[in-house]
DNA sequence: AGACTTGTGTCTTATACAAGACCTGCTAGG
DNA sequence: CCTAGCAGGTCTTGTATAAGACACAAGTCT
């Protein structure tokens, strides 16, 4: 990749060289070439690698940082995010207790399987219906008690030979799927509403059927924008409040 | 303000230059010099004034654009941002119907009353117990059916003289909070659990009381970072959805 | 352990040109 | 003469470059 981007007489792609310097190097980070955890060469390299200047490369890496796909530090250099539980968490678990604090917890599998996709997982994870995908329960205990049932199905396409056992799980499911299968979820979209336990909710959190419970559908993406996972989350918010902050 | 405030030998502040541009030029804004829908001084020019670079300028700029509080456009210039019905919805409107598309609301206005605040109000607001707030009570059509009960409380130390006739409302609350008062909301923090309908608000969404709805609460900030307002809205999510966006 | 060196990102300035919006004044056609 | 419409000029923000001072981190040498 040594052509310069920018040859001052004639440029063939007409969008900011700044937006193409940020595709290229996201395709590296997508692609594996950039593993996880990998350092980036410096800017005045990549500068020079790319045929631009240095002030160009950062406001690329600047966008790049705002999507949590690189971590910069001044004096130690720049790196391929690395999913671990604090930052999995913080991004993508927006339960608070009800000082607005964050919570301990405690994930348990109860169970997993794999089997064709039901039309509304399909769509929802824009595959062809029957397609394989693998659907995992989960348990959530929050501060000791278990709060929060979730049923999700990932893709699996995107994640052949995807399986858990059974039992306590001692990774939040996104770092899990980055160190074992090299899939980095990058955003999610949720969408909110009043529900009620059903039988099997409800026998999961230690409720009585019908209670009122916060019903959460989400769905996530690699960071190729590609949909990964499904989840519907019954949350149990005596205790508890799912947090948004607006701007 | 014609010190420079970038002298080479030394700088008082040890903060980025343009974190201070980014504090005055806030200040002008929240101080009213820069009322909404003023047309600022052209980015040499601000430079010129506070004795820095243009580039300078921009990255103060930059950031002040991306909190919404002004609007920039290349060759008309930059203005102090006015709020409008549309995008006051569409930073602090999160409901959506069921394919994602926003929906059409009516707002009605039930009653308004100025009296003491309650405990739990003073604290939201950070006010003293028994400092005068204004109390509204609302209903939001969606689509035509009533489907949100709120109950807001607004600070009376930052709207005196606050009224607003029962009856049908043109305007988002926020739009007139700002037209009126003079006071622009900048961020606000929500915190959703699962409800059920009390005798008030199944009275309102005429729908059986215990009904499950989800409850949000929210607390309004002005861009000074004053408590302006905190709501309780009870919202039946039978044809809509709460919907969030994780990255 | 402490001082030095090197490599890194951060901040600031300066310059140049591109592109969008607006105004002005000229001109062609009535 | 009047006016619609276009051409050009000018002001604005947007993009790109280059260069230097600075701050921070991590080795390396004493």
């Amino acid at each position: 990749m040594s052509t310069p981007l920018s040859s001052p007489p004639a440029r063939l792609d007409a969008r900011p060289l700044y937006r193409q310097v940020e595709e290229i190097l996201l395709g590296r980070i997508v692609g594996g070439d950039w593993p996880p955890g990998h350092a980036l060469p410096s800017e005045p390299e990549l500068a020079a690698e790319l045929g631009v200047s240095q002030g160009t490369v950062r406001k690329a890496l600047t966008v790049l940082e705002r999507r949590h796909l690189i971590d910069r530090r001044q004096g130690r250099g720049t790196t391929v995010t690395r999913h671990n539980s604090e930052t999995a968490r913080h991004h993508f678990f927006r339960v608070r207790d009800l000082s607005g604090r964050s919570v301990v917890s405690r994930i348990m599998v109860v169970s997993c399987a794999t089997r064709p996709a039901e039309p509304w997982e399909a769509a929802a994870l824009g595959l062809a219906e029957g397609v394989p995908v693998h659907h995992l329960r989960r348990v959530r205990q929050l501060d000791g008690s278990p709060r929060i049932f979730e049923r999700c199905t990932l893709s699996g396409p995107l994640l052949p030979g995807f399986r858990l056992e059974p039992g306590e799980l001692h990774q939040e499911l996104y770092v899990h799927l980055q160190q074992a299968h090299g899939v980095t979820i990058g955003r999610a979209e949720e969408e909110l509403s009043a529900g009620a336990a059903d039988a099997e909710t409800a026998a999961a959190l230690g409720k009585p059927a019908g209670v009122p419970l916060l019903r959460v559908q989400r769905i996530a993406y690699d960071v190729a924008d590609r949909a990964v996972e499904v989840r519907l989350s019954m949350i149990d918010t005596e205790r508890h409040r799912y947090a948004v902050k607006l701007d």
